[in-house]
DNA sequence: CTCCTTATTGCAAATAATAACAATAGTTAT
DNA sequence: ATAACTATTGTTATTATTTGCAATAAGGAG
């Protein structure tokens, strides 16, 4: 969806700068998928860059929509490069974890766009619920 | 949606206790809204309610699908009670924020649950977007 | 009502996340 | 290239959140 040289040029635009920092964080997200900010940082400490400089950088992609948390089960956040846009439902009680395709939310987002006026950035959601299996358990 | 006595009910059909200090966390959360885990502690720790049980209460709460994360804006994380189904747009930007009506969620989520099989807990959903006014200005 | 089982709590300590601020280094203009 | 402006970084210190474990108490059985 966005490769670098087009990410570098909407983040300048708007003021900001491209640093070392972020482009390692970046490239640790590109290869490692779902990360916590600690895993990043272990993934990327020994170029120097600090354990702030990760949580900001983290924040400051997120609010750029560069990237989305992916999940967030107890408190404990991962973040994921957006994308490829797709879902995830998490079972609550077993926490087994489902993609859903995007298709299946995208006619509720135009209809939300629509009637608020905003502009979304859905590209990775998380829902809870309960799968088939502990459902039928919890009866 | 769920008082107090059906609560418990189900809870101890699982297993799980009522214990003083989750009603007292759950009378918080009724009269305060949209809580931090410590401005609830504010609110509690007079009756000598540990920190620690802040958390693990909200945690369990959650997990059961009796309070749900309010916003997550840059990690700060906010909790409140299910129950009236809405949902809320964060701008991006200038962190306005907005509700919708669950009507609008609603057929997407019949569909996901119709395609997954799994039960979903969508009383409260988070969007981050871009409000009208920020969206003409990043133009 | 009393005993038993074990979920839940508080305490103390460890880990994770954030804030403040001076120093550094992208970026644009000269 | 060089200079100037200021976003971004690292360091240090602070605050928030989680963990381990012994002590407590909720809820069911007798």
């Amino acid at each position: 969806m966005s490769c670098i040289p087009e990410l570098t040029k909407k983040l300048r635009a708007r003021g900001y700068r491209i640093t070392p920092q972020r482009l390692v964080i970046l490239q640790a997200l590109h290869e490692g998928g779902h990360l916590s900010p600690l895993q990043i940082y272990d993934r990327v400490h020994e170029t120097g860059i600090s354990e702030p400089t990760v949580y900001r950088t983290l924040d400051f992609l997120y609010s750029n929509g560069i990237v989305s948390i992916a999940t967030r089960g107890n408190g404990h956040m991962t973040y994921e490069l957006s994308g490829d846009s797709h879902h995830h439902i998490i079972c609550r009680s077993c926490g087994d974890q489902l993609e859903i395709a995007s298709q299946l939310l995208e006619p509720a987002i135009s209809l939300i766009e629509r009637e608020t006026g905003y502009q979304l950035i859905a590209s990775h959601l998380t829902f809870l619920g309960l799968c088939p299996k502990c459902n039928s358990i919890s009866k």
